[in-house]
DNA sequence: CACTTGTCAATACAATTGTATATACGACCG
DNA sequence: CGGTCGTATATACAATTGTATTGACAAGTG
């Protein structure tokens, strides 16, 4: 009983009987059918089913209900989206603003196949506790990161940080919010709109290292 | 045709016939129905008719789905809500900072019976087109009123104010994410993020301070 | 007065939902 | 081999949904 979600419970990992399908698939079943205006609570279990190809009770064997595979793509799209900005700051260009870039990575995010941004920014203040848990928690994981880095390049021109975590917590949300709104613009709308975040980003930071005293 | 939420067409102003349920009280039975988990989206027609005691199909006769009651409320919850920031920020104690007091404000708002905050935080990144578009609206009227009241101050300190809209963008982007954060947290982890939010704000204004060069 | 118009209710229907129950098939263990 | 277990399907049901249709009643207009 209450077996679900432990991926297996004795054997050896390769368990699978008849076509057996994994809850990964379940979970890009169910991002198939996000666009820009459908959040992942309001997609119903048959919708979900039908489209990876399953009798709707066979969805029981992989998540109770779909709030829990909501909570797994909250999890996934942002372990996705912070690797991918992860990554994109390890190859940041000299000349460039490491802001500027960070920023432009991150709204280019929103046109990104696999909806990282997009499953984050919808259901950010949606549906069950649990859901906004498990945003609020990636949106932490995000803070501390970038706390982490600015940490370091703190560190390395010899600057000094004032109330670090704060001015992580502003720019995530700020970042975050504009995000949102950047999702139905026009390209050229957006880059204004990313232009204005880099330098609201800018205020931020400034403002920060001069209250030190 | 389509006379939907026109008031009243051409007689004066009193043609109601029978017991006659206003838009107003219809958008009150929607709003009953709220708590911290639903959103009006999540809201069907029959609920609402049900909620406001006349049948499923009279709700036509005033709003065409509950979308466009959903567009209403937002519309509202945005107009009572400037109303009480602007109001609070006229009775602003000498001694306090504006920023700590309007925060407070805000935060105190999503106490507030009408809940025209909750509304707002909601809706934000949910549903049609036109429900962003109207959560935009009320957002860019915030950050309007905001940059007056800066400029105002500015101008009666002396100050010089830089990218005033920008300031007020940021600023009121941060309040509104944090707000919504805020709502599921106990008065003291409440006060804390209060105490954070009133930093940041400063943090950005300061910052746009000294970029001005 | 008759007539139109605005507001509501009653009934009805097809669609869709979540899930209970029962069953079939393959893999694995003894 | 037989039994159990995990996974899937099929059928079924009550609930709820949005809305089409029809008609009742009142107010306002001629």
């Amino acid at each position: 009983m209450r077996s679900i979600r432990k991926k297996s419970e004795k054997s050896k990992d390769k368990p699978a009987s008849k076509s057996a399908i994994t809850e990964q698939e379940l979970m890009e079943a169910a991002i198939s059918l996000l666009d820009s205006r459908r959040s992942v609570s309001s997609l119903s279990l048959r919708e979900i089913a039908r489209a990876a190809g399953i009798a709707p009770n066979s969805f029981y064997r992989h998540f109770r209900d779909v709030d829990e595979l909501a909570v797994a793509l909250i999890d996934q799209a942002g372990r996705g989206l912070r690797g991918m900005i992860r990554e994109a700051r390890q190859r940041l260009t000299e000349g460039r603003s490491g802001v500027r870039s960070s920023v432009e990575v991150f709204i280019e995010a929103l046109d990104d196949e696999q909806k990282y941004l997009h499953i984050l920014l919808r259901e950010m203040s949606i549906g069950s506790e649990s859901f906004r848990q498990a945003v609020d928690r990636e949106l932490k994981y995000f803070e501390t990161e970038l706390q982490d880095d600015m940490t370091r390049i703190a560190e390395a021109t010899g600057h000094q940080l004032v109330e670090p975590h704060l001015v992580a917590k502003a720019i995530t949300r700020l970042v975050f919010s504009l995000g949102a709104t950047a999702v139905d613009l026009e390209p050229e709308q957006r880059k204004q709109l990313t232009d204005e975040t880099v330098i609201m980003v800018k205020m931020i930071i400034n403002g920060a290292n001069i209250m030190k005293k």
